[in-house]
DNA sequence: TTGTTTATAATAGTAATACTATCAAAAATA
DNA sequence: TATTTTTGATAGTATTACTATTATAAACAA
C-alpha cells in the first residue's frame, strides 16, 4: 500500500517547502535513515548533505535548524498513524475491535510493511522510539506548541481518546488514557529492547507481541473497571 | 527530615568522588540548579565552573563528560526514591495503602520537602521531568547499562513490582507497570503543565493531585482486575 | 619543620558543531 | 530570451566538548 503525503504538515516546521523540490524528498528520506541509525545526536546537517550530494547551506534554506527538521519528521510519523487509524478502523464495528486495531497499528511499525513517498517507514519508527520525546521535552516547547507544532500528536490522541469514549464513557481519563498508550507503545518496545529488566519480557518472545499483549490487559482493564 | 547520601552510587559515573571534597558538593549541588533552569542541552561545563568559581579543567576531573553527570545527578533521584518508598511503606500494614503511598511519593517531588546533602530536592525533580529518559535514550544505552548505570534504576522498578506482586500475584505485567508508572508519573505531570491537550486535566486543579487521580484509577483497575 | 603528595587555578589549544553570509553558476519559468 | 528561483562553492564565526600543561596552594606525613 502506498500512502500519500498529507498535506497538513504544520509551515511553520520548514523555510521551503521539502516536498516540492528532489532535494527537498532527499533531505527527508536520507535524515530519516540517518537519523535511524546515527540517533538526532549524532546527526548533522554536514554529514547528510555529504551524503545527498549536497552544501550545508542547501539542508539550511529547507530547515532553520536540527531540532525543526527532527519535529518535520515525527510529524510525518503522527500524520501516518493517524491516517491509517482511521483508514483500518472505519469499517470496524465494535469499539473493542477499533481498539485491538489502534494497538496493532501502533506495535506494527518495526514491521514497516508500508511505502510512503520513498521512505522508510521501519527506520521512522526507530527514530520515534529514542528521539520521539526529545522534541517537546525541551525548553521551547510552550512557543513550539504555540505555533501548533503538536497539533497533529493531540489529533491523533484526540482521535484514540474518542474511540475510548464511545467505548466506556464512563471513564474520565480518555486523553491521559491515549497519550499513555501511545507513550508506553514505543517506551515499553525500547525497554524490552534494551533495559529488559523493566519489563515481563520472556526468553524468546519478540517484542512487538509482548507489548501489544501489555497493553492490551492494560487499557481493557482500564476500561472495563466497573 | 535529612537524608544521608546512599552510598551506593556506582562509582563508574565519576572519575573523582564528588561527595569527598567541597568543590565536587558545589559541582552536583549547582549543577542541579542549573540543569533545572537551563535543561541540559543549554547546561555545560563552562558555565557551571564560572558559576562555583573553579575552571572546567577541575569539573573534567570529577566528571568524564555532561552525559555522565546528568546520569550521576538521575541516579540520585532514583536512590532518593527508593530510599523513601521502602522508609515510608515499612510499616503500613496492606497493599493498597502500599501503593497509594509509592504514587505519593513519586509525585511528591514538586512539593520539594527534604533535604538532601543540600541538594534541592524540587529542582531535581524538574529536571526528572524533562531530562530524565534522555540520560537511557542514546545510541550507548546497552554500554551503560553494562556498567550497571541504570541499576538504582531498575532496582526502584523492581521494589514497586514486588508490591504489585503481593498485591495481585496473578498479574503478568508486575515490572511493567511498575515502569509504567514511574515514567507515566513524570510524563504525564509534563503533560499536564505543557501540553494539556494530551491530559484531562481541567481548569484549576492541581497537576500533582491530576495526575495522582490518573495513576491511582490505572494501577488499582489493572490489579483490581479478575 | 620540611618534604611530598594531592587538588586546584590559569591558560592554551583542538576538533566538531551549528550556524550565517556571499556570490556565481545552473536550472526552471515566464 | 529574460528573469526569477535554486543550488554550489567557499568562507567564516561563536560555542561546545573536550585535552594538555604548568604553576601554585592546600593537606598530610615524617
Amino acid at each position: 500500500m502506498e500512502l500519500q503525503f498529507n498535506s497538513t504538515i504544520n509551515e511553520g516546521l520548514y523555510l521551503k517547502n521539502p516536498q516540492s523540490t528532489p532535494v527537498g524528498k532527499a533531505i527527508i528520506r536520507e535524515s530519516i535513515l540517518m537519523m535511524a541509525d546515527l540517533g538526532n545526536e549524532h546527526f548533522t546537517f554536514k554529514k547528510l548533505a555529504s551524503r545527498i550530494n549536497t552544501t550545508e547551506a542547501t539542508v539550511y534554506r529547507y530547515f532553520e535548524n536540527k531540532h525543526l527538521l527532527l519535529l518535520y519528521v515525527i510529524n510525518l510519523y503522527w500524520l501516518l498513524i493517524e491516517f491509517q487509524l482511521i483508514f483500518y478502523t472505519q469499517n470496524l464495528k465494535d469499539d473493542k475491535s477499533k481498539i485491538n486495531r489502534i494497538i496493532q497499528i501502533l506495535m506494527e511499525g518495526a514491521e514497516g510493511k508500508l511505502k510512503y513517498e520513498g521512505i522508510d517507514v521501519a527506520a521512522l519508527y526507530r527514530i520515534i522510539i529514542t528521539e520521539g520525546n526529545k522534541v517537546y521535552m525541551t525548553k521551547s516547547v510552550k512557543e513550539d506548541n504555540d505555533k501548533q507544532f503538536f497539533k497533529a500528536y493531540k489529533d491523533l490522541c484526540n482521535t484514540i481518546a474518542d474511540v475510548f469514549k464511545s467505548y466506556n464513557a464512563k471513564y474520565k481519563y480518555h486523553h491521559s488514557l491515549a497519550s499513555t498508550l501511545i507513550e508506553m507503545a514505543h517506551l515499553q518496545h525500547f525497554f524490552a529492547e534494551n533495559l529488559p529488566r523493566l519489563t515481563d519480557k520472556k526468553g524468546n518472545l519478540n517484542n512487538n507481541k509482548y507489548v501489544a499483549q501489555y497493553l492490551d490487559n492494560f487499557v481493557f482493564s482500564v476500561l472495563d473497571k466497573k
